[in-house]
DNA sequence: AAAGGCGGCAACCGCAATCAT
DNA sequence: AATGATTGCGGTTGCCGCCTT
């Protein structure tokens, strides 16, 4: 047996809504206001609404200040870089982007920014396969990686974004971001304040995350690097693959789809495979494991969870 | 010009969280 | 503490208009 029905499905309108309807809606909410309660609503404004209904559209269009469409790359990259670093919470993104709804943001994701991004990983992917993208090396065959291929700019761009919203002390945002169990957080080491915690978290944990997130890519389990018999460290095959889809992410980034391909069918029909980056549950679900474990990481680069700084010059 | 395919988007649905009693 | 009502959210659906053949 389900849950019973918020309104009386037999007398209740669907489908667009009209203009009196809206004007209707609006202008009662105007005067009055929701008066707290979205299900009795449509009964004293007398439309034959759901409330629920009725809460959706005065939030996705006619609440004021309500911005369609002409997305700048602004919101591109704050779009892409919190969906990465925290999934698909339409919600807490759109509380980030003025005048945008979580619809609006969700429909904005799904149907324009996953394919630019996924273009621009087939066609580096195509790239790479016909060898016209190769590895600069150095005269012992080696490239030294800076510090950035570990913080690369993605994951700067999300840390700047986080700590913009750590900053504006948004309590929704904290409440979904920040882990609330104080073991959690002791995980990532002592902090003197919330703000602190969330960076530290943010800044270890949310890497590790977004590593997990690289579809079809391998993370690597513990130490990325492989020590040779000179004492260099080389780069796993599969860490290597990753750091490949990392600089595609940063590359579409930076450039915003300057360069954005449209999908043949061949493509559309692998968009099938970018759908686990939608997994973000999947990701959501590996975080929580992370924390959950009260246990050092074992998917972390490092024991402790926290990034060794020391260790970021890697060589090929 | 007509038909079918496709993409974009508004709206719906169902579940989970929260609130009220 | 338990239960029902309401709200909030994310996934999905279906309509509509544009594009291609």
């Amino acid at each position: 047996m389900g849950r019973a029905p918020c309104c009386d499905k037999a007398n209740v309108k669907k489908g667009p809504w009209s203009p009196e309807e809206d004007a209707k809606l609006k202008d009662y909410i105007e005067k009055y206001g929701t008066g707290g309660n979205w299900i009795a609503l449509p009964q004293k404004i007398g439309i034959k609404r759901c409330g629920k209904s009725c809460r959706l559209r005065w939030l996705n269009y006619l609440r004021p200040n309500i911005k369609h469409g002409g997305f700048s790359e602004e919101e591109d990259n704050i779009i892409c870089s919190l969906y990465i670093s925290i999934g698909s919470r339409w919600s807490i993104i759109a509380a980030q982007l003025p005048g945008r709804t979580d619809n609006d943001i969700k429909n904005y994701w799904n149907t324009r920014l996953k394919k630019k991004l996924l273009g621009r990983r087939k066609q580096s992917h195509a790239s790479r396969l016909s060898g016209s993208n190769q590895e600069p090396k150095d005269g012992s065959g080696m490239e030294t990686l800076s510090n950035s291929a570990i913080l690369n700019p993605v994951q700067e761009k999300m840390m700047q974004n986080l700590q913009l919203l750590n900053e504006s002390s948004n309590p929704l945002l904290m409440q979904h971001v920040l882990p609330s169990s104080p073991q959690k957080i002791e995980l990532c080491g002592p902090s003197t304040n919330r703000h602190q915690q969330l960076y530290s978290i943010s800044n270890d944990m949310l890497v590790n995350q977004m590593n997990n997130s690289m579809n079809g890519i391998n993370i690597p389990s513990s130490s990325p690097h492989i020590p040779e018999s000179d004492g260099t460290k080389l780069p796993s095959m599969e860490f290597q693959q990753y750091l490949a889809f990392q600089a595609e992410i940063d590359e579409f980034l930076s450039n915003k789809g300057a360069n954005s391909i449209s999908l043949d069918q061949t493509q559309a029909n692998e968009i099938e495979c970018f759908k686990d980056m939608d997994g973000a549950k999947d990701m959501m679900t590996w975080w929580s494991n992370e924390f959950d474990a009260n246990s050092a990481s074992s998917n972390s680069w490092d024991s402790n969870g926290v990034v060794d700084h020391q260790q970021r010059e890697i060589k090929y």
